[in-house]
DNA sequence: GTCGTTGCAAAGCGTTTGCAGCCTA
DNA sequence: TAGGCTGCAAACGCTTTGCAACGAC
């Protein structure tokens, strides 16, 4: 049935490549590095079906595009930067919930969300900070 | 400066009226039974605006249009049900999470997210149930 | 009468779909 | 060569915006 193409080729390369979750946006300006025709509509149409295969899994935050990334990953939270927008992927463990189960609910699954600033941003803004500081100073 | 309207008294009793967060479809379907004109620009435009001012809080989940609440409510967890898609309020406590922070970011905050059934879709599945080990038992 | 507010329709925006041509097998 | 795959453009669904009429004060 499936067929081997550039563009799927590119496009599962983007996630092997990478450590967090990605949006189709950013998986095509990833992959046009290396097939500058590629459309967007292809990059949802595989997204989609790697998706529905199993190998990619759908992360879903609020107001923001479904991001994805690879299925066989360990169970983790994800944390998202206020500043960059960028969701990366943090260690726990699925335990860690249980406790707030309501008892008026069948509790099938849970996600948990963390929002503040990622340690790039956060070197960035204080290099800034510095930089203002210097410039305070002349 | 706000004038007082119409509109804008229904769609706030929607909102004194009703124990979840609403979508502005819900909002739009609740208030239109007061003043059946209503138009679904002017329930996204004031529940922006009841946002701006406070009197309203966005609740934002995954894959699913903003919903709104009162602002003032307790701290609380949402819940939403896989079968009706309504959110509920669960109680909790903001530092259910506090053991989860990642030390390599500046966590400001988090949210927790319940999936399951409702207790109303539960009874409703059980009566199906009921129905058909009836209809079966014929 | 002023000007904030409303309803309608058009515009946006991200995602999906129809279709003709392309390319894998 | 068959038919899955792709790129383009049109279609979609939800939200926002432009605009003329309306109505609160």
């Amino acid at each position: 049935m499936a067929r081997k193409t550039e563009q799927r080729r590119w496009i599962r390369h983007v996630f092997q490549t990478t450590e967090r979750p990605l949006t189709p946006q950013e998986v095509l300006t990833r992959a046009q590095r290396h097939i500058s025709g590629l459309g967007i509509a292809t990059v949802y149409r595989n997204l989609k079906s790697f998706n529905e295969e199993g190998w990619l899994k759908a992360v879903e935050l609020p107001a923001e595009p479904t991001r994805y990334e690879l299925a066989d990953l360990d169970y983790h939270h994800h944390f998202q930067c206020d500043d960059c927008g960028r969701v990366y992927n943090i260690p726990g463990s699925p335990n860690d919930m249980a406790s707030l189960y309501p008892e008026n609910y069948q509790v099938s699954r849970h996600q948990v969300l963390l929002y503040g600033q990622c340690a790039e941003c956060t070197a960035e803004a204080t290099t800034h900070h510095l930089e203002n500081a210097a410039v305070a100073s002349l």
